[in-house]
DNA sequence: AACATCCACAACCGCAACCTA
DNA sequence: TTAGGTTGCGGTTGTGGATGT
């Protein structure tokens, strides 16, 4: 298998692996296009950054998922929806590739029969106030608007991150103890990209809340 | 034993954001 | 300001082993 350009596709060999891994010992990570170059392995830098980031990076943790991780990442995927590189940053060792397999290959069987694509979450861009919960109940304005002030631009522009009030989390707390008790896909269309970012500024342990 | 099908995972692709000269 | 290069993300596809017939 080959690519236009002379690069190799398809499984890496353990020759390869080795090439790619003394070149990072030596030079470290990053200028990925140059690794070909410098090394003469027929892998384009993309392919090379995907090879070490998911497989040889010694901080990717190997083997079967544990329960504890399963259960991490249900409760991160019914808050966040497929931002898989957002929930990998929470589970400790796992890359967004191996949580996004492991989603998509078993845990989506049992708890994600709807589709979740980017458009979900960015369907939440319009201000819509006419979100039904699972029961079929439309909720009402003052609900959906409870999180405007998350959205993109407004928070970023008006608050410094690392400065969010107590109300602020307080209220971000109690909408994500919710999220979490009712996974249901609703609460995905309050999440905006903004809001994203602004939990990504917590602790997992405020966001995570066991019932 | 041979073939077909399924499943899990590795890798690729396209796109967008970011960086820098 | 902008164009080209780099990096990161999420969806999709390809591969190989396991399992079923």
């Amino acid at each position: 298998m080959e690519a236009e350009h002379g690069n190799k596709k398809g499984l890496w060999t353990q020759e390869e692996d080795m090439i790619l891994i003394e070149y990072i010992r030596v030079h470290g990570r990053g200028q990925w296009n140059r690794i070909p170059k410098v090394t003469g392995l027929k892998r384009c830098g993309k392919s090379c950054r995907l090879r070490w980031l998911n497989y040889l990076s010694p901080s990717v943790k190997h083997g079967d998922f544990s329960q504890e991780e399963e259960d991490l990442i249900i409760r991160l995927h019914n808050l966040l929806g497929n931002r898989w590189s957002l929930i990998a940053g929470r589970v400790p060792g796992r890359t967004d590739n191996q949580v996004k397999n492991h989603w998509n290959t078993r845990l989506s069987k049992k708890f994600g029969n709807k589709k979740r694509k980017r458009e979900a979450v960015s369907s939440s861009e319009t201000h819509s106030t006419h979100i039904e919960d699972h029961s079929g109940r439309v909720l009402g304005e003052s609900e959906t608007l409870s999180f405007e002030h998350f959205r993109d631009g407004e928070m970023a522009e008006n608050q410094d991150p690392g400065e969010k009030s107590i109300e602020e989390a307080d209220s971000l707390h109690q909408h994500c103890n919710e999220s979490l008790l009712i996974p249901t896909d609703y609460h995905l269309n309050l999440f905006s990209p903004g809001l994203m970012e602004f939990l990504d500024g917590y602790r997992l342990d405020d966001l995570i809340c066991q019932n």
